[in-house]
RNA sequence: GGGGCCGUAGCUCAAUUGGUUAGAGUACCAGACUGUCGAUCUGGAUGUUGCGGGUUCGAGUCCCGUCGGCCUCGCCA
């Protein structure tokens, strides 16, 4: 190790330490060479602090500092100096002073980085993640991973405040084909048997309640076999909690407090609770889907009614077999052109639309190619149904109520951008952000897989069913609503929870109807049921997606931002490759022989 | 599994309808320079145009395949 120990970070030092000998370690940030005096930006976690290597100060010194070079990690030690008045950096903390050297140490050489360490450059993912150690080096990126320390560090201490257990369950658990695609883990002790590494703690939390833990909470990492995106990693975050004897409100109570406590001590800001409330329903049918984006209106209407009457058969038809025609006012968007016009037909073509009918609103009525189908009152009719003003763009999507409703929601998305009611992310020259928290609750229970034939839980199969429910269970399933709530900020579905079945018989019900047979649900769910004959109590919970509400705390827009070590689209790790093959020996103890693609 | 965008110097990108020796900025290297902080000035080096095949007199450009990255639909109880 290195005679020189530092004294003091890189972020530390004030023209109060003026005069004092210290020693400092980093990297070499930037260098400026002025073949007399030379400059050192050195960097380490806390900051940077300018060095001066000074002939006249000490030749040896400066001699050395003329071989150093970007990255190098050394160790220097030096009598901090008051910069004269107009030689101070402000852009930096440590800009009122400098430091003049009298020893230096280099404790490693750097070869030139794949990419430059600073924030502003643009790299591409597949270089950042390849070598995400310098990638992790920027500033930035060190600024994230602390933010996300510290919300962890804050919800920590808040549940820990209110009497709730940080509980750590098994990564090697079992399968349970419901739900996502699960990730195995062969056993090598029980051959041809696998473990699952959980898509969530669901059952283990629930188990606890049955134990009498009352308050459980884990920051836990959850694991799920399906495709990426920018919002979804394979292995993720949460922040998962359980509470025994508890209504929705409670839950939600302790998660609009959580969420005071972070904005208050993380972001140094003041939220308001409760959130408002949204059922499913309501969010359904004015934003088009269940996790709306409220910080502006633009919510959509129904003209089916209309529709049916008009003689445009394209709405006719949809109206009469049982779809729907809804549209949204896209306000002030009459000026857009023939082709954007096409572009946002393209846009909903996505999601299933088959077209995108549309009206311009001016002084004397409604313009477009299709507006000779519609009488004047029909006209007068949707303008008043929109509130449509001159400069308005009407636009609608006519099909089954599932494609209408998501293409009108990504469609309102779009406009909304388009029209800036969606502010600016902060880094990227916008202003305040803005946080809109909201709950949506009453969901349904089940709903129906038109593929599968079948009904399938809304949220999962312990969710509660309303007790005023439980007698229409088998007549009208999809009647019933759910003991469940989802927490949505700023259009992002950032956690959902329920209470849940804490009796066996109603837990079989539901297994039932979900055509789950005794068998089945024996072989997959045994322990659970079994467990809820022992006096289990009340109990429900929610989990929250940490990576995400990170993300969304920092006006980012990409977990990987948040994630130290994320993967690829195709759930690689580009950093240390993997997945990757293994030896033949390791197959072989575990039993496994693999069967070559076709 | 489907659709789309992309891959050119270490990095970020350019290169007319297919046309001669593939350029710029930056980084890098060398020299100059005692107050810079995106240092400056002068000079220099840098390419299997992801990979394989095809069309063509001629391919960075067109076609097929493949690999990789990103976005998206499906999927994500």
């Amino acid at each position: 190790m290195s005679d020189l120990q530092r004294t003091h970070t890189c972020g530390q030092l004030r023209k109060e330490d003026a005069g004092s000998e210290v020693t400092l370690s980093g990297w070499v940030d930037t260098r400026r060479d002025h073949g007399g005096v030379i400059f050192i930006d050195l960097r380490d976690r806390y900051g940077k602090t300018q060095i001066v290597f000074n002939p006249e100060h000490n030749s040896e010194a400066h001699q050395q500092a003329s071989t150093l070079r970007s990255e190098y990690v050394i160790a220097l030690k030096g009598k901090v100096t008051e910069r004269p008045e107009d030689m101070v950096n402000p852009n930096l903390d440590t800009g009122e002073i400098e430091l003049f050297v009298d020893k230096l140490e280099i404790l490693n050489t750097s070869e030139t980085t794949p990419f430059e360490i600073t924030d502003d450059t643009e790299v591409s993912t597949e270089l950042r993640l390849k070598y995400r150690y310098l990638d992790l080096r920027r500033p930035v990126m060190q600024k994230y991973l602390a933010f996300r320390h510290k919300v962890c560090q804050v919800a920590r201490q808040y549940f820990d405040r209110n009497n709730f257990i940080e509980v750590e369950t098994p990564f090697l658990t079992k399968s349970t084909p419901e739900g996502a695609r699960d990730y195995l883990v062969p056993s090598r002790i029980n051959r041809g048997q696998f473990y699952a590494l959980p898509q969530s703690p669901q059952l283990f939390k629930q188990i606890l309640m049955v134990s009498g833990l009352d308050r459980y909470f884990q920051i836990v990492k959850c694991f799920r076999d399906e495709d990426l995106r920018a919002q979804r990693q394979p292995e993720f975050t949460q922040l998962d909690l359980e509470m025994s004897f508890v209504r929705e409100d409670d839950v939600i109570n302790i998660i609009e407090g959580l969420m005071v406590d972070i904005f208050s001590k993380v972001l140094n800001k003041e939220i308001t609770t409760p959130f408002p409330r949204l059922s499913y329903h309501d969010a359904m049918k004015m934003y088009g889907c269940d996790a709306p984006d409220l910080r502006f209106g633009m919510t959509i209407e129904e003209i089916t009614d209309i529709a049916k009457k008009t003689d445009f058969k394209v709405f006719q038809k949809v109206a009469e077999s049982g779809g729907q025609v809804r549209g949204i006012n896209a306000t002030g968007c009459a000026s857009l052109s023939r082709k954007e016009i096409d572009e946002l037909t393209t846009f909903v073509n996505q999601f299933g639309a088959k077209g995108l009918a549309w009206f311009k609103v001016d002084e004397s009525g409604l313009t477009s190619q299709i507006a000779k189908f519609f009488t004047a009152e029909e006209q007068s009719e949707i303008k008043e149904r929109f509130k449509a003003a001159p400069g308005d763009l009407l636009l609608f999507v006519a099909d089954k109520e599932s494609v209408v409703s998501q293409s009108l929601s990504q469609l309102r998305l779009n406009i909304g951008k388009r029209n800036g009611l969606i502010p600016a992310r902060p880094h990227s020259g916008g202003n305040e952000k803005e946080f809109n928290f909201s709950w949506i609750v009453d969901f349904p229970l089940l709903e129906f897989n038109e593929e599968l034939g079948r009904y399938d839980s809304l949220h999962h199969p312990f969710t509660s069913p309303r007790q005023e429910d439980l007698q229409i269970l088998e007549e009208r399933p999809l009647d019933v609503r759910a003991r469940a709530y989802d927490i949505v900020l700023n259009g992002v579905e950032l956690g959902g929870g329920s209470i849940r079945i804490h009796r066996p018989d109603i837990q079989k019900r539901i297994f039932h109807l979900l055509n789950i047979d005794d068998e089945t649900a024996q072989k997959r769910f045994g322990f659970l049921l079994e467990a809820l004959k022992y006096g289990a109590p009340p109990h429900g919970g929610i989990a929250l997606g940490l990576d995400r509400m990170v993300t969304i705390l920092l006006g980012l827009d990409d977990i990987r931002e948040v994630i130290a070590f994320p993967k690829t689209q195709k759930a690689t790790c580009l950093m240390v490759d993997a997945p990757s093959e293994v030896d033949e020996n390791q197959l072989k103890d575990l039993g496994i022989s693999l069967r070559k693609p076709e």
